[in-house]
DNA sequence: CCATTTATGGTCAGTGCGACTATAAAGGTG
DNA sequence: CACCTTTATAGTCGCACTGACCATAAATGG
C-alpha cells in the first residue's frame, strides 16, 4: 500500500458469490441459479453478482441474498446469518476477465418462495451435492462454505438460524445431523444443550409434536450466546494418524 | 455473476494487507511500514501492496512477505504460515480511490533482518499494541488477524510456526503464552502436547538449556498434524453470561 | 554447599461425554 | 380397549481429560 502507481494495476472486477443453505425434509439444501449464457451456458451457479461502487461486499452480499430469496435484510433479523467466508482471486478462475469473488455463506430458515431476481435466470433450491459440476470454481466455494457452516456448528448457536423462530429440541437435533450428515443421540444432545447456558431458552407451557408421532415436545427459543463453551462437537470418525476427518 | 453488463461496475484496485506476526524476546511483535505520504503519513500500516493482473491474491501476499521479510516462499518452507484473513471493502477505507483488501496473517519463527523492499518506507518489527493507531482500517485488520491467531492456536499446531526447527517444549509453551497473554502450567502444557499424536515428535537424545538456568529440556520437531484433537483450549476467564472472552 | 530455576513425572478430584437403561406421552392397529 | 411403535425426557455408569497440586531431577550462581 506503499505509493499508488497508477499503473501498476489493472481494473479488476469485483463480485461476490453466495452458498446459501436451508434444511428442508431433512436434506441440506442450496440456493442455485441455472446460467444461461456461456460460459457455463445451462450448468448451476451461486448466486452472486457485483459489488457497486458505493457497496461494501457485505452490503452487496445483503442485497443479492434478498433479491434471490425475497428475505429481510443480511443480519438484522432473527433466524439469518451471513458471513463472509473468503476471497477466491485465481487470474482465470473467469475466462473473459480478471474477476475477483468475495464468498458469503448464508442460512436461512426455511425455504421461502424463490424470488427469481430481474437478473437471476432461474433460483431453485436443489439438495447439497446433488448437481453436477457448479460453473467457475463454484464447487470449491460451495465444499468450503459447507467446511466452514460444519466447524461453525461445534462451537457456535449458529444452528439455530436453520430454525423457526420456535422449535424443539429434536428438530434442531436434527438440524445437526442432516449438516453433519451423523446421528446424535437424542438424550445427550438434550443435556447438552440445555447445560449449555444462553444456547437456547425454553418457552413455557408451550409444546408441540414433531413429525405426528410420539410424546409432545417442549418449545424453545434461540438463546442470546453465540459462542458455545464447551463446544458440541461432532462425532469423532478416527482416523489412525491424530487427524480425524 | 449474471449477465456481464460492462458499464454496472467501475474499475477497482485490489491489493493485499499483511498482519505478520512474530516472538521475539518473550514479546509478540507485528512488522509494520512507516508511511511516507498522505494520506496517513508518518503513520505505522501494514505491510502490503497491488495484486498484478497475473496474480492471485495469495500469490500477492507471498510475495509481498518475500519482499518485506526476505523469507522463502509462501506456503513451502518449514516454519512459515501465510493465511487469507478476510476481505476489507468499506467504500471509504480509502480515501483517494476505490481499494478492495484481501487481508493475510502470517506467523514467521524469528525475525530475521528485515530486508526493505524496493517500494516500502521502512519495516521495523514493534510490539502488538505499542504503537498508536495504525493507517487505514489497518487497527481492525490486525486486531482480527490477532483474534484468528489465538483462535487456531487452540485446535492446531500452528504454534511451531513461531518456533525454530527444533524447539523445548518451554519454548512452545512460552509462545502460548505470549499469543494468548495467558500463564500456563509447564507440567499440565507438557501433557497435553505430548498425549496429542502428531503434535510434535522428540529428538531423542537432544537436549538444550533455554534460558541458561535450570535442567536441560529435550528437543522436539513439528510433528505432521495439523488439527488438535482434543483441542488446547486457552485459559477460560469466565465471563457471566455464557460468551467468554 | 545451597538457593534458585527449569524440566519432568505423578497424584487426585471434578467435569464432560458416550453408551445405555428407564419412564412418559402421544398415535396407530388389531 | 390392549398393545405396539415412536418420540421426548430423565437418569446412571464408567472413561477420558483437565486443572491444581506436589515431588524429583538437573542445571547455574552465589
Amino acid at each position: 500500500m506503499q505509493g499508488y502507481d497508477k499503473y501498476a494495476f489493472e481494473p479488476f472486477a469485483v463480485t461476490v458469490d453466495l452458498a446459501v443453505f436451508t434444511v428442508r425434509a431433512g436434506r441440506l439444501h442450496v440456493l442455485l441459479v441455472e446460467r444461461g449464457q456461456e460460459p457455463y451456458a445451462g450448468q448451476w451457479a451461486l448466486p452472486g453478482g457485483f459489488v457497486l461502487p458505493d457497496e461494501s461486499a457485505e452490503t452487496a452480499a445483503g442485497r443479492e441474498l434478498a433479491e434471490e430469496t425475497g428475505l429481510a435484510d443480511s443480519t438484522g433479523s432473527v433466524g439469518l446469518h451471513l458471513e463472509q467466508l473468503r476471497t477466491y482471486s485465481e487470474p482465470d478462475r473467469d475466462p473473459r476477465m480478471r474477476v475477483v469473488s468475495v464468498a458469503f455463506a448464508a442460512l436461512v430458515p426455511d425455504p421461502p418462495a424463490v424470488h427469481a431476481g430481474s437478473d437471476a435466470a432461474r433460483a431453485e433450491w436443489l439438495p447439497y451435492g446433488t448437481p453436477g459440476p457448479l460453473a467457475f470454481d463454484h464447487d470449491r466455494i460451495l465444499a468450503d462454505a459447507h467446511d466452514r457452516v460444519c466447524a461453525k456448528f461445534e462451537y457456535t448457536g449458529l444452528a439455530t438460524a436453520f430454525c423457526p423462530p420456535e422449535f424443539t429440541l429434536g428438530e434442531l437435533r436434527q438440524v445437526y445431523e442432516t449438516v453433519w450428515a451423523a446421528e446424535l443421540d437424542p438424550a445427550n444432545f438434550r443435556r447438552k444443550v440445555l447445560g449449555t447456558t444462553g444456547f437456547v431458552e425454553a418457552i413455557p407451557g408451550a409444546a408441540r409434536l414433531t413429525g405426528g408421532r410420539g410424546k409432545p415436545a417442549a418449545l424453545y427459543r434461540a438463546g442470546p450466546a453465540t459462542s458455545l463453551h464447551p463446544p458440541l462437537l461432532r462425532p469423532t470418525t478416527v482416523s489412525p494418524e491424530g487427524k480425524p476427518s
